[in-house]
DNA sequence: CAGGGGCCGTATCGTATGTTACGTATTTTT
DNA sequence: AAAAATACGTAACATACGATACGGCCCCTG
């Protein structure tokens, strides 16, 4: 089995000619991305014509240029996924340690923070921050933990903070009682449960504002989201990680904190004194 | 001046409308990849139709399509020249306000792991791979929801497995039932909990034998406990974070899951059919 | 030196892609 | 509650892209 583009080159790179050579080896020397450009540029880059350029691709055995294409994407994902997966093949396929996971972990954790802005995270804060207004959680089969251990902490800092756990008929009870200017925090990620998209499109409906944490493949209900949160959940096991959501999820409750700060140390004092 | 496709989306995020978002969602999720390809395909992907991509592009400030696309593949190009710069920028767009948050949750679970050993792991591991013997967990306030979550996938690799949950009092209905090859998976962080001590003691006076993860400073049920796992839970904000040791049961179950594979690969099968 | 085969580019064709106009549904405003 | 404005999708359109047929050139062979 070849797996790459690069290899494929060099394997057949002896069957070429000329022309097809000079393809080959523009290709390689800023791959892959001329390989994603038309054919026109491809050609005029390495200084030979369009039907070159086909009959190099045809040589590698792809049908047509987009399947070629659509070969270089692939590898650059699997590449842009997890720069860490590079260095893990590169050592050893099946390694007794945990080492390879945590590196896993901590790269999806940094990566899902890329591409988590200040100014999305204060968005999500200032629609927390809203006391008044109610603020729902729900998660699913793997995910619910997730959404019992963010209402925890909010129902410290500030009230009307609901966990809806049990049966999904019990939540839709809770649907009446839903406004336009309530949140609904859901966790979701792979496999996607309908009981939860179901149960997110009824809430979008009744007009209350969706923030969702997904990973990063996105659930369904991003369409109904106002803001998501998509983690890296890719690990080398069995099982996917929630370790980024988790990380993102405390991180919101720092943040909403100290926006809430005032409010919120005299709230905490108040149930300390209550224990 | 405005680098990166990714900023801009940013920037510009709160005057777009639903569908722009989701445009804008569905390409930060697998960035830059689905804004190489086809209007149409990102359009799918994105669950919206083309003409809102395209208003979606324009709203970025680009003329048209291909622009938008040649932008991204300078990014990319940018990018893949030097392996070293991703380092660079994987820093700086890291989000100021949670960067030393971030920091030190990366860093706590690093150093978490530095105090674990290889043979520690295996221990417990297989220590929980004895399928005859039940596995309880039980959690405190806020580690609570990581029982939870451990215990919702150990219940999918093996048989036996318990989430006490609720009051005290029914916990101490199980004691009853534990035996000496049992084991008790505990989870308290401060403020300890006198509740989850006394319950420990008596789990432990009963034979069977205790896993506890705490943090740094190690609850006084380190006394009863067989093996410790101790996370470093010290962050920059009011609340400490349960980021290391929820890696660290993330980590333990991929290991059993590993060391039970044969045997788990059949029960996972089973229990998809049943549903 | 004549003949043949392979290689490459020019020019044309069909199609898939981006683009735009328009109508409908939804939301917001007065 | 009605009307205006905005948002979104359907469908028709034009362009640009990939594919292919064809002809000339070079090199190798007899």
């Amino acid at each position: 089995m070849v797996s790459s583009v690069a290899e494929l080159i060099t394997e057949k790179i002896d069957t070429m000619s000329a022309g097809e050579r000079r393809a080959a080896q523009t290709l390689i020397s800023s791959y892959p991305l001329i390989g994603l450009k038309t054919v026109a540029e491809f050609s005029q880059q390495a200084g030979v014509s369009s039907p070159t350029i086909l009959r190099f691709v045809a040589r590698l055995g792809f049908q047509n240029y987009p399947e070629f294409q659509s070969a270089l994407q692939d590898e650059l994902a699997a590449q842009l996924q997890s720069p860490a997966s590079r260095t893990i093949t590169a050592r050893s396929p099946l390694p007794a340690s945990t080492a390879p996971i945590l590196e896993a972990v901590l790269e999806n954790i940094r990566e899902t923070f890329r591409h988590i802005s200040d100014k999305q995270l204060a968005d999500i804060v200032s629609q927390l921050a809203n006391q008044r207004a109610h603020v729902y959680l729900v998660g699913g089969r793997f995910t619910d933990p997730l959404a019992r251990y963010m209402a925890a902490h909010l129902n410290l800092i500030r009230p009307n903070v609901t966990h809806l756990v049990g049966q999904e008929s019990l939540w839709r009870d809770r649907l009446i009682d839903m406004s336009k200017r309530d949140t609904l925090l859901i966790f979701d990620i792979r496999r996607y449960q309908d009981s939860l998209v179901h149960f997110a499109e009824k809430a979008h409906n009744r007009g209350a504002t969706i923030i969702l944490f997904t990973d990063q493949w996105l659930s369904p209900i991003a369409r109904f989201a106002r803001h998501v949160i998509a983690g890296r959940t890719a690990v080398p096991s069995a099982w996917d990680s929630s370790a980024a959501l988790f990380v993102a999820a405390e991180t919101l409750i720092g943040a909403l904190t100290r926006k809430l700060e005032t409010d919120g140390a005299k709230r905490i004092r108040e149930i300390e004194d209550l224990r």
